[in-house]
RNA sequence: GGGCGAGUGGCGGAACUGGCAGACGCGCUGGACUUAGGAUCCAGUGGGGCAACCCAUGGAGGUUCAAGUCCUCUCUCGCCCA
């Protein structure tokens, strides 16, 4: 054994070992004891970070402390290979992304292995690999068999000098993010999935996302967006036409003093007269910094109260939401009241926060804001003097009723716009062709390969257009000439379900494997029941995934989505995905999010260099718990350094001494033959293993597991054995701190633990479990409260009774003392911990 | 503006169902060993006071024998949605 603790040194030649040994291979047993813990994957933008780090470290210790407890567990790792990255750096270096991509791949290995993360590099998904994305195909093509894939036209940011679109983060200040040009909204025809077919089983299946975080399922929530509203119709005044409003605030109808529709309502165009007026809110749409609007010349009659009001068109109107047309309302919704400012329109007040008559009253001609919360309507007709809830309904049924509008349910939630007009991504398996149209590109084609033989310049649109090869086919249906889809898939459909994937071998997907076992009917199977299960049973769903809470809507929702087509499919019997999520916190330094352009990051790999990848694993862990950010401090890194460097120092020690005396590990003792300080070690190293095991099943509270092994280092460095009982005790001590160490800074374990003499690897040892008798305190301190002020302290025997304990405590010379004469009123006594007197002034 | 979360020593953070506030680590102070110490070891470390004691978990009230923890109001900071 080295004197000095060298990590670069001990780790590699670990980290080979687990490799020569195959350690982290999955096994698959019919045992339904499984575990798959499952880690959000990187885009291989070429180096980890330190955000990478701290999630892979997280999971790598759940995955290593529920192995050790005797799960069969997968824990696979991949790449989120396509995206835009690749490309950007083929057009500014030349290099093809997808060497680009492989070379940043390897690399990106290499750092996680440095790590000592125990995956399963056989199970290794890469979704820009043609065995992975031409599932991507396939599903399109279920989903376009169902009507769930769909194409319509649709509005896109487009920069006309680089001549693509793009996406909504790539447009700064209605710019460019590249070459700085206007950003213009233009109408393509593009393909999206109908995920609102499941908006309403995806909000209800919240309540069941109990290892979830509050917070993820309340975003979830909230972007699907559910409401109920009316629908209304007013009709245009002179013509039979009407138009169809959304609202959810029936109860402000008759405050209505115009009418908004969006730019790209079906009737804009008729009506509006001034066309260029009209381009140039068109230009603006869906911009909400400023409110735009022209008014049409014509007129609408509010059904309510049969009023005139003029009908304006206005950019911040969606025709994505609702009907695409709304009524305005300014006194009470704060949009509706700027508008009113800036185009001179009338105000009028119909809620009054109070029943009428009272001193809060609102008036038109006063107000600074709108008044957008409920109370009770004013100047309403028949309505008038009812609170806004009641008049909801009560509006609803006048609707309904005069047959000029309807109940409906509303969801913010919109279909999901896959096409990307770009090349590194999935190829949408779709032909066009004059006679049939759009024709899927049969199964049995599939995959549609991404050509390689393109040149990525950034102009001109997708480079795919430039491949003769790729682009002409003949038509699947007559077999004339057709044209391939140019656009690809938005990236987020690779990682919908990249986590079924790993439930294979590399390279051996077999999305269909259920439905062949369940001979094409789908049916549900019983929860642990034995006999042949696909491995997408076996394995699914995760029980424990982790990552950013930047994802908290798009990735994880896209997800839950695809889990359900998939069963709907008959290929997995769960609806949901992810049993339990934990969404780890941001890795902070000076007070900032680590970033390039903060110039505040640490680099992992001179952190491994430096202080080995044990000691950085152990200070992420150590420094705050998961969920919550981290602080990064250079010092308390060396304080983990300090922490490995003073146990290696105690073996290096004690090391020929405990050699010679004890080679098994011994975990009972004869507490009655045993001196002091061994009592006391042996007790600690049962709480130790007590308070590790709850910390870590407790939310994975990592930082206080990790105080409590500091805690037993303290305990066993004081410890000084003399006689052969006391080395056994101390064998045992630095055993069970090493086995509990192992899942934090496995390198440092194993190298320690078989310096010991121990044999065989902790990554195949089982978890250890406490002793209660020797957990036990046999002494406990007493506090002793008078009127909830400490008064005095003393060690008491841990098992006496409450009368015990009070005549104890009511005995202490200092008690009587301070009581003196008072009375006393009453005494609680609470079991191992303190007894309170309380007494009269 | 709405929703959610968080405010505890010089710093990161402990305190599970109300029961000794400050575990553990960093930093700091003193000492030992040393040519040296930015290595290691020992002791100390919330504030005030010689002391007994008093004051302390953003602030103000309240419930309770007992409040960081529960309730009401309020301030500040984060995140999400407008």
């Amino acid at each position: 054994m080295e004197e000095r603790y060298d990590p670069n040194s001990v780790e590699p030649r670990w980290q080979d070992f687990w490799a020569r040994q195959n350690i982290h291979k999955t096994d698959r047993p019919e045992s339904p004891k499984k575990f798959y813990c499952l880690e959000m994957f990187p885009y291989p933008s070429g180096k980890i970070h330190m955000g990478h780090v701290r999630n892979y470290a997280i999971g790598d210790v759940i995955a290593r402390y529920k192995k050790m407890q005797g799960y069969h567990v997968l824990h696979p790792m991949g790449w989120d290979a396509f995206g835009m990255p690749a490309e950007n750096a083929a057009i500014k270096h030349g290099v093809h992304p997808s060497k680009w991509t492989t070379e940043n791949i390897t690399s990106m290995k290499t750092q996680l292995n440095r790590l000592g993360l125990s995956y399963d590099w056989d199970r290794e998904v890469t979704t820009s690999s043609p065995d992975y994305y031409k599932w991507n195909q396939w599903f399109f093509l279920k989903m376009f068999e169902r009507g769930l894939a769909y194409r319509k036209s649709s509005f896109v940011n487009w920069c006309g000098s680089c001549a693509t679109v793009l996406a909504n983060e790539q447009v700064i200040d209605s710019q460019c993010w590249r070459c700085d040009s206007v950003v213009v909204q233009k109408k393509l025809d593009q393909w999206f999935l109908k995920i609102t077919d499941y908006a309403e089983e995806l909000l209800q299946a919240c309540h069941e996302l109990q290892g979830w975080p509050d917070k993820v399922i309340l975003m979830q929530k909230n972007w699907i967006g559910k409401s109920y509203g009316v629908e209304v119709d007013f009709r245009i005044d002179g013509s039979d036409e009407s138009i169809r409003i959304f609202t959810t605030r029936q109860d402000t109808l008759f405050g209505a003093t115009f009418l908004c529709l969006s730019p790209n309502h079906p009737i804009a165009h008729k009506i509006a007269d001034n066309t260029a007026e009209l381009d140039v809110i068109t230009g603006s749409y869906g911009k909400n910094d400023e409110k735009l609007g022209l008014f049409t010349g014509k007129y609408c009659i509010n059904p309510m109260n049969n009023e005139k009001i003029p009908i304006y068109i206005a950019n911040f109107v969606l025709m994505e939401y609702g009907t695409g047309a709304i009524m305005s309302v300014p006194a009470h919704d704060q949009r509706d009241f700027e508008f009113s400012r800036k185009y001179g329109l009338p105000v009028r007040v119909v809620i009054q926060p109070d029943k009428p008559g009272s001193e809060s009253a609102v008036h038109s001609s006063r107000l600074a804001e709108a008044y957008e919360d409920e109370g009770f309507l004013v100047n309403s007709g028949t309505f008038s003097g009812l609170d806004s809830e009641t008049a909801r309904e009560e509006i609803a049924q006048f609707i309904e009723k005069n047959d000029f509008g309807k109940r409906v349910v509303n969801f913010k939630l919109r279909d999901w716009g896959i096409s990307r007009q770009r090349y590194w991504g999935t190829p949408i398996p779709i032909i066009y062709c004059d006679t049939c149209g759009a024709v899927p590109v049969p199964e049995k084609d599939l995959p549609v390969i991404l050509p390689e033989d393109v040149v990525i310049t950034g102009t001109g649109g997708s480079p795919l257009l430039e491949s003769t090869s790729f682009l002409h086919v003949p038509c699947p249906a007559c077999g004339s000439q057709g044209r391939r889809e140019t656009d690809t898939m938005d990236t987020f459909v690779d990682s919908s379900w990249y986590f079924i994937a790993y439930c294979f071998d590399k390279g051996n997907i077999d999305l269909k494997s259920e439905t062949r076992l369940s001979a094409g009917t789908v049916q549900t199977r019983p929860a642990g029941r034995q006999g042949p299960k696909s491995e997408i049973s076996y394995w699914m769903p995760v029980d424990q995934y982790i990552g950013g809470v930047e994802h908290a809507v798009l990735h994880l929702l896209y997800s839950r989505f695809f889990t359900r087509v998939l069963r709907d499919l008959g290929l997995l019997h769960y609806s949901e995905p992810f049993t339990n999520l934990l969404t780890q916190g941001m890795v902070i330094k000076d007070g900032a999010k680590m970033s390039k352009s903060k110039g505040n990051v640490v680099d992992p790999d001179y952190l491994i260099e430096k202080y080995g990848a044990d000691t950085s694993r152990l200070f992420s862990l150590f420094a705050a718990p998961p969920e919550k950010d981290l602080d990064w401090s250079d010092k308390g890194v060396e304080g983990a350094a300090r922490f490995l460097n003073r146990i290696w120092n105690i073996v290096y020690q004690q090391l020929d001494n405990l050699s010679t005396s004890q080679k098994t590990s011994q975990n009972t003792f004869d507490l009655t033959d045993m001196s002091e300080p061994g009592r006391n070690l042996i007790r600690k190293v049962h709480q130790t293993i007590k308070k590790v095991t709850s910390d870590i099943e407790r939310a994975y509270h990592f930082n206080t597991a990790i105080a409590a092994l500091m805690e037993l280092v303290n305990v066993l460095h004081a410890f000084h054995p003399v006689e052969n009982k006391d080395y056994a005790v101390m064998k045992s001590a630095l055993d069970n701190l090493l086995i509990l160490l192992f899942p934090f800074t496995p390198h440092f374990a194993e190298e320690l633990w078989s310096c010991l003499g121990n044999k065989g690897s902790l990554s195949e040892h089982i978890w250890p479990s406490w002793d209660i008798d020797l957990a036990k305190e046999d002494e406990i301190e007493l506090v002793i409260q008078i009127n909830g002020k400490l008064r005095g302290k003393l060690m008491i025997p841990a098992n006496l009774s409450d009368a015990e304990i009070q005549g104890i405590a009511m005995r202490e010379k200092r008690i009587q003392d301070i009581i003196g004469a008072k009375e006393i009123r009453k005494i609680i006594v609470v079991r191992g911990k303190l007894v309170n007197i309380v007494t009269g002034s």
